[in-house]
DNA sequence: CGCACTACCACGCTATGCGTAGTAGTGGAC
DNA sequence: GTCCACTACTACGCATAGCGTGGTAGTGCG
């Protein structure tokens, strides 16, 4: 199993579950994600996921300085977003019950 | 949330632990994945997975005429497609795991 | 005959994660 | 003062795989 597919639609809910913790950037999701477990996740895919939230209203941007390198672009959920949350983790823990159904006593 | 995109890479789990309940063909294993929850499932899509899992090793295939329609083409487990549930499985329980400690209280 | 259900296949589209490469800023080692 | 590591973003193009659509048949019923 190629586990760069299981990402397909979750990695949304994954990063916009992050800023609900705060505004946050996209080096330092990329990191969050990783720590989280998500071990492979690839920068284009994050910085990718970002700019569609951002198309698509989810997310505002804007600019601020750093101490320690180049500026960075943060992001920060807009109602919409925190909507959408909502709404793809309830579709998300229906996919996973569904899965685990299937699944039961699998071997 | 597109619910369709959270079926890839997972549609091929779902189909050879489908077929770890004894063969099957392709209409039918629509059927059973719809009846367990993945009610969208496309019929294009799991006739596509059993080509590719086919083309692959993880099941073999048998036709065997039907007495209510036209003849069908029966897909059976290997041993590599056992294997393959396995594995797959293990990796699928891992992900949703990542996924359930990233989500813990998201409202 | 027409229609519904069963059963399969092929074609092309689309969404989205990823690899790769390029551009910059900071700061430490040498 | 030069190199390197780390930080941070962007752009280009590729690959995977699920889906929509439409086509071909077989059975059986009204």
């Amino acid at each position: 199993m190629d586990t760069s597919q299981l990402l397909k639609g979750v990695l949304d809910l994954a990063v916009v579950r992050v800023l609900l913790d705060g505004d946050s950037y996209g080096y330092e999701i990329v990191t969050r994600l990783r720590e989280a477990g998500h071990e492979s996740v690839g920068e284009a895919s994050v910085y990718g996921t970002l700019r569609r939230l951002h198309n698509d209203g989810f997310v505002d941007s804007y600019m601020r300085p750093s101490d320690s390198g180049p500026h960075r672009k943060y992001y920060k959920l807009t109602t919409a977003g925190k909507r959408r949350l909502r709404d793809d983790a309830k579709t998300w823990r229906h996919f996973v019950e569904t899965m685990a159904f299937l699944l039961k006593e699998e071997i």
